[in-house]
DNA sequence: GCCAACGTTGGC
DNA sequence: GCCAACGTTGGC
């Protein structure tokens, strides 16, 4: 079982919209890297909430991965801002989709939120994706990263 | 709202 | 296939 963090702007879609809407179709994302890791999540895997282009980005809450890889119907929307006609010709031609979105369900939040600025300022995260990869939207953590969140939080992020 | 980081596009 | 121009993300 894997961990991830995935960024969302709360205007747009909140952990409070993911608690009502539970189980949601993580849509929208339209970077390669963060696609690619899409691909890799697996039902089971924790997805930790966070919170971006707002007041105090933090870590939020947790959901868990419900369903993996699917097209991601955005893309194929003509008049959606994700709309990609590449994506609608992969799918015509029985290639796979370009654009994937996993299906999440709610899990809790945290008992108090994370700000950002607390995790990247922890040593064990300077060589994560969250310092390193400024704008990747869609990441894994691993172990050491992981501990320190939850030390951080000071609770478990286990499912 | 600014702007640095950085991904994407398209001319060559 | 290089790379300048351009667009977007997202913390601050």
């Amino acid at each position: 079982m894997r961990h991830w963090l995935v960024k969302t702007e709360p205007d747009t879609f909140s952990l409070e919209d993911l608690r009502r809407e539970s189980p949601a179709l993580w849509d929208g994302v339209r970077n390669y890297q963060a696609r690619n890791f899409l691909r890799e999540m697996r039902c089971g895997d924790v997805v930790l909430i966070q919170h971006s282009s707002c007041k105090v980005p933090a870590i939020v809450g947790l959901a868990v991965v419900s369903e993996i890889a699917l097209p991601d119907p955005t893309a194929s929307q003509p008049d959606h801002a994700g709309f990609d006609p590449r994506h609608v010709a992969d799918l015509e031609a029985g290639k796979p989709p370009r654009w994937l979105a996993p299906r999440l369900a709610y899990l809790r939040p945290l008992s108090t939120t994370l700000p950002l600025s607390r995790i990247k300022a922890a040593p064990p995260m300077a060589e994560s994706h969250l310092v390193r990869r400024a704008r990747l939207s869609v990441m894994p953590l691993n172990e050491n990263e992981i501990a320190c969140i939850a030390s951080l939080a000071g609770e478990s992020l286990m499912p």
